[in-house]
DNA sequence: TTAGTTTGTAACAATTTTGTAACAATTAGG
DNA sequence: CCTAATTGTTACAAAATTGTTACAAACTAA
């Protein structure tokens, strides 16, 4: 994730939570307490989506909403609207009048994040990227590459999966029978031992040079990420 | 144990009770004391695991529960039910209602950290850390790994189980034969002394320099952890 | 103290488990 | 259709773990 939001809210707790949560995304955000203040900021932080309470104590959101869309230069800026609690009307009018989409104070970080995502990942896809990371090891998930240092690692369809599991659980060992069942498809049967020419392959791709090794063999037990 | 863990409850001594052990046990806590209060807090706060208080002074237990289980974002948070003493009806409308277990006032903290254990461990393994801990010595069983004075110890499959078992019951003396059928697989024979080899190796690796004796010889009865 | 028990210790061989390479079968892409 | 990549299996090598034994040491009770 490295994409810009900018936040346009008055109650500063909500700005604190949400700012804070984002960068630990990897967003870089910026924010604005007030309408005026906001529009003037935001030619200045070019933003890729804009967080935009509906009611400030100057502009209202709509009306922000609206001078933006005029605004060549942001026509196709994404807005998402927060609303107060069960003011329908409002997410009609807010919809009306140019937002992407609304949330519903209180809402959950992950349910903004949820929408943010949806939101970018069709307006501009290279913002949102689906990474796991472990050590110096990186696997984007939509893109489907693994980098090791930077370095670009190939793998084959299986091995992809495979690390892509021991990344969801780093640390925890898994037995060949649980890395059987999340790995391979249900009802393919293959033999045990396959699992382990497989670690050995993935162990051989992501060793690329000199780096220390990353799967640790538990014996008796299986294998996990370091 | 990382888990977050939020209380509805309107009687702030079991709240405090509560909040403060599983402080100290590693858990995020957060608490309201009322229903309305509760479900706002409720998003921001993102919890693993909600003890929700039957009785409260505007919404009742079931009521939010019920609430809870629409919302899509909380369909699967597990909900543990505080009930007062003696209300069997309540229990079975607290279990319709879609709470995950029950516990009935007065409870023991042992008791509750035991069920939040249990059902944190199905329903999001990540947030209960399985180890055991003794003096200076931690076992993970999910990494499998033994640390003492938070140097790791290589230890082979068996003297493993073995150290685990006497993990499971520090200070209690076991028998050879007690210690064959917990820590051997069924059905397999093996020599009482070989158990004294054993013990032997797993002093040897836990002892890593000068550190105390912590596996204690009880003559013509067994070993015990101390 | 001594004889009889019980436990500690090291060494050894046997067994289990994992690593590795090679091969054939299958699949994917041009 | 052909070629290259991927996959699953197997056989053998390497490594780690295990159980047993023999002897030494420690302990117990008379």
């Amino acid at each position: 994730m490295n994409g810009k939001i900018f936040i346009i809210e008055d109650e500063t707790s909500i700005i604190q939570l949400v700012q804070h949560n984002l960068e630990k995304d990897g967003f870089i955000v910026s924010s604005a307490i007030n309408g005026n203040e906001g529009l003037k900021d935001l030619k200045k932080f070019e933003p890729n989506l804009l967080l935009l309470d509906w009611m400030l104590p100057d502009l209202s959101g709509i009306e922000i909403c609206k001078s933006i869309r005029k605004d060549t230069s942001y026509k196709n800026l994404p807005v998402i609207m927060l609303t107060a609690k069960g003011e329908e009307e409002d997410k009609i009018k807010g919809l009306d009048s140019g937002a992407d989409d609304y949330l519903t104070k209180p809402f959950s970080y992950n349910e903004l994040l949820a929408r943010i995502k949806a939101i970018l990942r069709r307006s501009d896809p290279k913002t949102v990227s689906d990474t796991l990371k472990f050590d110096d090891l990186r696997l984007d998930r939509l893109e489907k590459r693994v980098f090791r240092d930077s370095i670009e690692i190939k793998l084959g369809p299986t091995e992809f999966r495979l690390l892509e599991f021991f990344l969801t659980n780093p640390k925890r060992v898994f037995s060949r029978d649980q890395i059987l069942e999340n790995v391979w498809p249900n009802n393919i049967n293959v033999e045990t031992r396959t699992i382990d020419v497989h670690v050995r392959r993935l162990r051989k791709s992501i060793n690329i040079n000199n780096n220390k090794e990353l799967i640790r063999t538990v014996r008796s037990s299986g294998y996990s990420l370091i």
